[in-house]
DNA sequence: TATAATCTCTACTAAGTCAATCAGGATTAT
DNA sequence: ATAATCCTGATTGACTTAGTAGAGATTATA
């Protein structure tokens, strides 16, 4: 799996949506300003993003978005497999069987791949923006202590 | 993790020197055309794996391709970062610690992309291309078994 | 020693991807 | 009305990828 900007935008903005479920929209700008993203760009992941359900939008003044559905229901994977495709490490894993090998060393690889995309999406498709959140409203709980120590 | 064509050409190409390993060298044409590569790339990759310290070569007539060390003592993952770079799924991840990130998010998501990098690490950094070796023969045998059933 | 097979090296290219910018157009709260 | 906001499509420059081209260096062997 590789994760580009795009995909490391999509997920800061969803996260900050998430932080904000229930609580109204949020514009691009306070998303750009937050995340440390260029505004523009921005932009056209969150279309992106809403183009794929992932996010609703209210135009005008005062507008922003949100997000479209329960933190609980969405997972890093989701998003990450629908903005950058395929989190497979090469292209050739999982698309053909043993069988359609044309070499016994194709699959020996093949079995590799597989490995680690099953590893991989055993934690991305297990970890929802409401764990997220969670883990957010944790750091901050260690950071902020009651009583103070050196 | 990505593995690019580059890549993937120079596992199969070792693969193939580790199955070859202590008989002599295997010149380029026939590795291409046992991996199915075109032979001026895999030129390219040969080169840059010798620089790597991974293959010998000797020239001229009947020259060709060697493992510079035994199978034994090559992982997969050794060869892939070397031609394709870090495997972490995100150029941050792995590179500041938790009291660098301006932002607790950042740290929640660096969080995930360690645990991958440390899933992916364990799996390409304990096969070797001995352990390759032996589930190209093992597999051999499993398609040509001693006696036929249907 | 001539020669053909082979590795070595450098440069080049065409296509694609990535990150970002630009210029407007559409909608809506006030 | 108007300003804030989302929406749409085009464009750009830098970079990467996969592959090609061509000339040179080395060496087994006839």
């Amino acid at each position: 799996m590789k994760v580009s900007y795009k995909g490391d935008y999509a997920l800061k903005a969803m996260l900050e949506l998430a932080l904000n479920y229930n609580k109204g929209v949020v514009s691009i700008q306070e998303l750009a300003k937050k995340g440390d993203i260029p505004d523009k760009f921005l932009e056209q992941v969150l279309l992106t993003l809403k183009k794929g359900g992932f996010v609703d939008s209210k135009r005008g003044v005062s507008g922003g978005y949100m997000l479209a559905k329960p933190p609980e229901g969405i997972t890093i994977g989701e998003v990450v497999r629908f903005l950058e495709g395929p989190i497979e490490p090469i292209a050739c894993a999982g698309k053909k069987k043993y069988e359609e090998c044309k070499d016994f060393k194709d699959c020996i690889f093949k079995d590799i791949w597989n490995q680690i995309y099953t590893a991989t999406s055993l934690i991305v498709d297990t970890i929802t923006f409401a764990e997220l959140v969670r883990r957010v409203e944790a750091r901050k709980q260690e950071k902020t202590p009651l009583t103070y120590s050196i």
